[in-house]
Parts: structure tokens; C-alpha cells; sequence
DNA sequence: AAGGCGTGGAT
DNA sequence: TATCCAAGCCT
């Protein structure tokens, strides 16, 4: 199968299976990039209602470089990896200050913060209709089965082959379209498990088909343990008003806001582990720890177990001194709301919420 | 350059 | 239930 075959069978079924999504109703280079960015290890059903509501907050570079940085954040809640978020935030001031547009080139996107080779690659091809080949997941997938790559996908050697053929077979003039078909086809066809390689177009040409090595392809890299904690966080209440406190930079969930609290010690009871945390964290003594609910979920590799207590303060005036966390607040249950939550802590305060009458 | 950085859907 | 991992980038 030559090039030109592959891409033309690649664009017909395009043409006819692409999916109706938000970001292919525009060619604006913002919006292709905020797509893009939010597109970043982020299964596509998922993007769809952030994308839409952040277009409609920040509809372009000058109103998101005048956000404040808890309005990006909370838009962005959810989502996970959250230096996007404030990476996003950064390029458009930067962007702004300078009265410059999204670069229409590959070194003046990858200068930007959190913008790399496939993003830089996607913008100008899908907003600038440029011939820049892109690789991402799906198209390692893809000619990891069609080339029948037998090397682990983020080697050195699969990358050389995979951006060589993604050069080698991109039509000239068609890159938006044709990058989008290819990332598609891996998406809807050439699935990770049960591929559906009857309804794929350039299944004549595929070496790992007719080797009957679908299964094995691609080849990935062996996946980190998973590691199962415990931790324990307490929702002070003080007033009628709640303590959040928020994280430092460099460190995970960056800039977002939390619950003291932490990892529980061996043979520690969770209880036990809120007072101490809090004292270690804020200097606060808290007592009355009562539960709110315990609330399972996972973040990275780990598997966390999160208590979360309501308690209150020893000694009410006492303030609070700060060590895990950049600046702290005294917020209504209200207010919860304007702030970004790590997703545990966001469902303890669905919970506490439903008990709010009560505690 | 190997590991950090989130979350929830799919299977 | 447990495991994998998605339109990657940064250090």
C-alpha cells in the first residue's frame, strides 16, 4: 500500500466516521490549542464539557490572561494534571502582553510552557493547515500494528520510526484533516483490546494483521505497582465557616485546595492521624473529630483510602501557622465551590454537604 | 532520562 | 475487583 493510497482510504473513512466534536466546529488556533492541551491523557468524552465551558469563560487569549488563577483552576477541577491548567494561564499572559496571536510555527509553540512536540504539532496542522506529521498515543498504536513495530512504543527507535512514517505519509495540504483521521482510526477502529480490524480501512496493509500479531502490538512498557494508603483529612468548622488550606507549588495538585490531613502511620488509628496532622501542618489543635464518610479513590498509581472527619478547634482563637500549604482561608459552605478540590476532597464535600445540617 | 504529574472509563 | 491507560510534558 502506497502513501498516497493509505491516506486517501485513511480521509474517505474520515469523511464518513469522523465523530461531531466541539473543537472541529472551529479553526480559531486559541481553541485548537485549549483542545489540545485539555486533550493531553485525557480520554475525549471527557474534554467535551470542560472545553465547551472554558470557551465560553475564556473565549479568547485576553480573557483568560485576565483571570484569576482559582477561577482557571476551578474550571479546570476534574481533569487532573493541573500544570496544564496554570500552563495555559501562563501562555495566554504571556501571549497578551506582547499583542501576539498563538505562533503560527513549531519553535515559537514548543517555547511555550507545556506545549511539546505533538501539541506544537497539532496546532499547526489543525489551526494552520501546516504539514507538521504528529505522533500521539493512537498513532503508536496504529503503525506500531500496520509497520508491526517490534519495539516498546516510547523507545528511541519506535519514536524514530513512528515520526518518520508520520512524515512520510502525510499528504501535502491535508494535515489538519489527515492527522485528525489518523488519531481517529485509532481511537474507533484500532482499538487497544478487540480491534476492529474488519471495518478498518487500510487493513490490506496492515503487517501485525497479517502476521496475526494484532494482539501483541503495541509493545508497552511495563506499568508501576500500585500502592494502596490510607489517609485520614479533618473539615475544621469554626463560625460556620470551614479552614481550607491551599498546596504548595511543586508538589502534586499544585495551587489547588485542600483539608489538613495525610498519610496514616503504621497501626495508627485515622482519628489519631487527623490531630496529628493538623498540628504538623497548621499548629492547630483540633479535637471532636467525628466522621463525615470515608471515601475510596485513586490518584497516579496509588489506591487511597480517605477519611475525612469534621472537627473542631481546641482553643478558638488560636491562628493558624502554616506548613504544607501556601496561604489558607476561612470559607461557607457556599464558597466551597469557588475553590479547586483535589477529586477525593471534592467528594468528601459532596458528602459533608449532605450532613451539613447535622454537623 | 526515568519518574512525577490526576482522573475516571473500559474491560 | 483489579488493572490498564488516554489527542504528553517537564525536569
Amino acid at each position: 500500500m502506497s502513501p498516497s493510497d493509505f491516506s486517501r482510504k485513511l480521509l474517505a473513512w474520515y469523511g464518513k466516521n469522523r465523530r461531531d466534536l466541539p473543537w472541529r466546529k472551529t479553526k480559531d488556533p486559541y481553541s485548537i490549542l485549549v483542545s489540545e492541551i485539555m486533550l493531553q491523557q485525557t480520554q475525549v468524552d471527557r474534554v467535551k464539557e470542560y472545553y465547551l465551558r472554558w470557551i465560553h469563560e475564556f473565549p479568547d487569549i485576553s480573557s483568560l490572561a485576565s483571570a484569576d488563577e482559582e477561577k482557571v483552576l476551578t474550571l479546570w477541577e476534574g481533569l487532573g494534571y493541573y500544570s496544564r491548567a496554570r500552563n495555559l494561564h501562563k501562555t495566554s499572559i504571556q501571549l497578551n502582553s506582547t499583542g501576539k496571536n498563538v505562533p503560527d510555527s513549531i519553535e515559537g509553540l514548543t517555547s511555550l510552557p507545556g506545549i511539546g512536540p505533538y501539541t506544537a504539532a497539532a496546532v499547526m496542522s489543525i489551526a494552520f493547515n501546516r504539514d507538521e506529521p504528529l505522533v500521539d498515543a493512537n498513532v503508536e498504536r496504529v503503525f506500531s500494528r500496520f509497520f508491526d513495530v517490534n519495539h516498546p512504543v516510547k523507545s528511541r527507535e519506535a519514536q524514530d520510526i513512528f515520526w518518520k512514517k508520520a512524515k512520510q505519509l502525510l499528504p501535502s495540504g491535508q494535515a489538519g484533516e489527515y492527522n485528525q483521521a489518523l488519531m481517529e482510526l485509532g481511537a474507533l477502529i484500532c482499538l487497544k483490546t478487540n480491534p476492529l480490524c474488519d471495518s478498518c480501512p487500510v487493513q490490506d496493509g496492515c503487517k501485525a494483521l497479517n502476521l496475526g500479531l494484532i494482539d501483541q502490538r503495541p509493545i508497552s512498557a511495563p506499568s508501576k505497582k500500585t500502592i494502596q494508603i490510607n489517609m485520614a483529612c479533618g473539615v475544621l468548622k469554626k463560625n460556620g465557616l470551614f479552614f481550607i488550606q491551599k498546596r504548595q507549588e511543586n508538589d502534586v495538585w499544585a495551587g489547588l485546595w485542600e483539608f489538613p490531613g495525610g498519610r496514616l502511620k503504621e497501626d495508627e488509628s485515622p482519628e489519631k492521624a487527623v490531630v496529628r496532622e493538623f498540628m504538623e501542618e497548621t499548629e492547630l489543635a483540633i479535637h471532636n473529630v467525628r466522621p463525615i464518610a470515608t471515601v475510596k479513590h485513586s490518584y497516579m498509581n496509588y489506591r487511597v483510602t480517605l477519611h475525612g472527619f469534621f472537627c473542631d478547634q481546641y482553643k478558638k482563637d488560636q491562628q493558624p501557622i502554616l506548613h504544607a500549604a501556601q496561604d489558607f482561608r476561612w470559607v461557607s459552605a457556599a464558597e466551597l465551590e469557588e475553590f479547586a478540590f483535589p477529586a477525593g476532597h471534592r467528594k468528601l464535600i459532596t458528602l459533608l454537604k449532605e450532613n451539613a445540617f447535622t454537623n
